[in-house]
DNA sequence: ATTGTTTGTGGACTATGTCAACAATTCAAG
DNA sequence: CTTGAATTGTTGACATAGTCCACAAACAAT
């Protein structure tokens, strides 16, 4: 009864709706979880500090905006605000970042990392290297440019 | 005394390293938050019980599963098994997953959906495609298979 | 029966995220 | 200049999520 062409254009439309878009958010959530726990097992040998995770992130984006004030964090991260501030209170607290206000704007205090925050950053920096090259592992090189493009395309 | 100087300045296959690897990061982050933003935006509003977006993400799974133990959603999603213990107890609480008694192993009872359940996993299915096809929106339909090709390799 | 393992629960705790209110400042008119 | 919005950062109160450890009950193997 079918013929030979006759393959996959009258599958079943829901399955390229809903089931995929589920398949998607399931894979990005287990990525997004292979990268932490791999983080959390291998760096945490190195944080004497107890950054955390969350603490960790902030510190990596704050070392590639040097010199930022608290709402650019924020838009860059897509945190709230409050969360923010109370991050930074306590990295600041472990000598990790540094605040100076701002000459134009009173509001403001620009943060930049303390040369112990830049250390550290570079460690966490070869870890996070580390655990994702072992997850990206499986792909080719050609995969794997094609993964971060497409990322950086969203 | 190596010769640094006659490097390029950009593009350098140095980049592949520590900073790539952040980024990979840094955009899994940024679309799980995407994902999770846009069904909180969306979804509040089917969400009577209260499920949350944990709730729902067992919801989801367990629709694929039909009938399984505890432990075989635990290793599916990835998480503790305290932490699913108490999930179910409140989804099982708001009448969206029944479990039952195995009979096999006395120590095991099966979870499976509720009619309530079902319709609730029908109806944030509807609006998840709706919000991945929105963040998915700036890409190709190549870039799409290729980014869940990649994904489910991982 | 003894021992060890799996399966699920519970307690206690930490971390993360959300929401609303707020003071201080800056900015944009009038 | 002054009034009234908007921005920036902070705080309180709370909700959700995740971790760690100990444990009981059922199973499995000897």
């Amino acid at each position: 009864m079918t013929g030979i062409m006759e393959t996959k254009k009258v599958d079943e439309p829901d399955d390229d709706g809903a089931a995929n878009s589920f398949e998607i958010a399931h894979q990005v959530d287990r990525l997004m979880r292979r990268i932490e726990a791999g983080l959390h097992g291998k760096a945490i040998v190195i944080d004497t500090d107890r950054v955390g995770p969350f603490g960790g992130m902030v510190l990596l984006t704050l070392a590639e905006m040097e010199a930022a004030p608290v709402h650019r964090l924020v838009e860059r991260m897509g945190r709230d605000k409050s969360q923010m501030t109370r991050a930074i209170k306590t990295l600041e607290a472990k000598g990790m970042i540094a605040r100076h206000a701002c000459s134009d704007d009173g509001r403001v205090s620009l943060l930049s990392l303390t040369a112990k925050g830049r250390s550290f950053v570079q460690d966490i920096g070869v870890i996070l290297s580390g655990v994702i090259d072992d997850i990206l592992e499986p792909l080719t090189p050609q995969e794997r440019q094609s993964l971060l493009q497409v990322l950086k395309k969203l």
